[in-house]
DNA sequence: CATAGTATCGTAAACGTTTACGGAGCGCGT
DNA sequence: ACGCGCTCCGTAAACGTTTACGATACTATG
């Protein structure tokens, strides 16, 4: 307590330094754990440190070394996501940093404006260089993206497959299962006409999920109806949507699988303004994200999972195949498919009495 | 195109320099607009970049000016928030983006993990300095954020008001307004006994709203009981508690204001379980941030608002008060209570045959 | 005692940029 | 011919770190 004590916030190490009549790199070795430095120094230099409030400026450190301990997650907050995502992103945040915070990485979120185009403002934002590795979201069919990146060497992970040439990793929910988890089910209780809602956007997991449930009808000698696929926003609003074509059709289907529970709410409404009740009239199964659809009566039979644990998933994809942290996280195979729990409710709970 | 073409993603201004046969200081200073530059040396420079894909790199600019143009957006993800917060966030976040894009500002979200101090983390962003101005969210009554970020003499604005003795710029709802509104509202409609939910974590907007109920009431010259101010996590969950609470008590209220719409389906739920039917037995108001109650029946009086143009205001109260900003952005207040309007429904539509 | 090895520390270069400063060239008026 | 002002550009220092390298002191070993 020699010199001034607490006052402003810190000039940089060589005050600190000077503080304690110590080498400016002895400072910076005792303060990153180097081992070249005496436990009994090393002591003094992190009192004082602590003591005078000293952070590392994060712009020289990472314009020496080149790292930032900053993990970026790209999300696009696209009209249609905005209404639809909830919370999923905050969700997912929240497993990720329970992971990146053993490791002393920050996690910030670099949500791209609407109007711009996400490739050009992923180009930025690596070009900027704040942050080590990235978290991309809401993957397309094809995303150049992940070209992008891959050519510039940054780590990353996706969230979502998608059929990019490169092999990158990802985890994905698997919809692909929940598909066909509910044509399995609709069928066994003797459901032949099955409807399917697809989003509007072309994000991965809306073909994945179509795709599983083309195949799961397939696999049961169920002949693919494409009036039964309806594209719709993953909203209330798509879910009425959905409702109200169906409705029109002159041959319409028993059952319907919704890919996402907020269209669960609008569904029920308009099924229910034709005098339709689910459960009872017609099948509904979907998947759920938030507890949102809790209320709903007669209580929605969806897939459900823990978004959390798979933000945690991720990025322990992202560490193991990043150098400085790979052998910590060793891994066999970098790409999961994250399960889905079926809560059962009420909404299929009736079988049909087969005509065959 | 004498030397190499666009072949890596090009190692710095240097070698930009060298390609061009032109010091690097003019280089520098033709990129960033300086004056003293030929406006044909300049073009050569500008189209050299492009075509090289140079991008300026970001850790070498800040340590050199001190300034990052990246504004952040501290959100705390707590559990409740996580639960509740739907899209605001990201849709604050379109309006912020609006306003910065003009100025190549860059947005990015600082989500605080559950598991740690806000002001703990917001230090360590502070000293990370990888951002020039801070955007605070989820202010609380008495918030040491405010007292920090002053101290570092690092700009910032609020969403939502605080009793902190800095004099900072901020926008909030006008959640004093909704309540006296509302109150007005429901009088009007011949009520006396008027029950209010208060959120369970010490947000200051749950202050406000409770004081503005109890500063309307003392106006229409109706007794304040605290046994009508539930006090309930802002969730469906929450509505139902209060709807709980309230049918519990002998001398039950009439009329009820409830400050979020989640808070409205619970609600909904329980009371109808209970065969009271909102709109006819019990009044209803609510705040309504984004269309997920819209199709509650009956239809939900409630408050709204564009989420997205407080997010302008608040980006450009911000820069208001940003040094380098604020004769682009001249203002007699930065402080800004953000109105809400009434969208009248059928859930508060019966009047009380008033015994008096 | 000489030597090698070890523990600890100081020195200085490097990261990529911005910018203060000065210099070169030029036109122009005296 | 001279000086002045202006335009344009190059030089080099500075921002705050990290780290390769060498220096020093001490210990162990022959």
């Amino acid at each position: 307590m020699a010199h001034g004590g607490k006052l402003r916030p810190m000039k940089g190490i060589r005050q600190l330094a000077e503080h304690l009549d110590i080498s400016i790199g002895t400072v910076s070795r005792a303060l990153n754990g180097k081992p070249d430095v005496n436990e009994e120094t090393r002591k003094r230099v992190l009192a004082a440190a602590e003591q005078l409030g000293y952070v590392a400026n994060q712009s020289g450190r990472s314009l020496r070394q080149g790292t930032t301990n900053v993990i970026g997650l790209m999300i696009q907050s696209s009209r249609e996501t905005v209404e639809n995502s909830d919370n999923f992103f905050l969700t997912v945040t929240g497993g990720l940093q329970s992971v990146f915070s053993r490791h002393k990485l920050d996690l910030i979120m670099l949500p791209c404006p609407h109007d711009e185009d996400p490739y050009e403002y992923l180009k930025r934002m690596v070009a900027r260089r704040i942050v080590d590795a990235l978290i991309i979201s809401e993957t397309q069919r094809v995303d150049k993206r992940f070209d992008l990146l891959a050519k510039a060497k940054i780590p990353f992970a996706a969230l979502g497959r998608s059929l990019s040439g490169t092999q990158h990793p990802w985890a994905d929910l698997d919809f692909d299962g929940v598909a066909n988890a509910a044509v399995d089910r609709l069928v066994a209780h003797g459901h032949r006409r099955i409807a399917v809602s697809a989003p509007s956007s072309d994000i991965n997991l809306g073909f994945i999920f179509v795709d599983g449930y083309r195949r799961a009808l397939e696999r049961h000698g169920i002949a693919y109806d494409p009036a039964l696929v309806i594209r719709a926003k993953s909203s209330e609003q798509g879910g009425y949507q959905v409702a109200d074509e169906l409705l029109g059709l002159e041959n319409g289907p028993t059952a319907v699988i919704l890919i996402y529970e907020l269209m669960a709410i609008g569904f029920y409404r308009r099924v229910m303004e034709a005098g339709i009740i689910p459960g009872r009239d017609i099948a509904v199964v979907s998947f759920r994200e938030a507890p949102r659809a809790k209320f709903l009566q007669p209580a929605l039979t969806c897939f459900r999972t823990s978004v959390h644990d798979l933000g945690v998933e991720l990025a322990e994809i992202l560490l193991s195949s990043m150098p400085a942290y790979s052998q910590e996280y060793p891994r066999k195979t970098r790409q999961t498919v994250w399960p889905l729990e079926l809560i059962p409710g009420e909404s299929d709970a009736f079988r049909l009495k087969t005509a065959k």
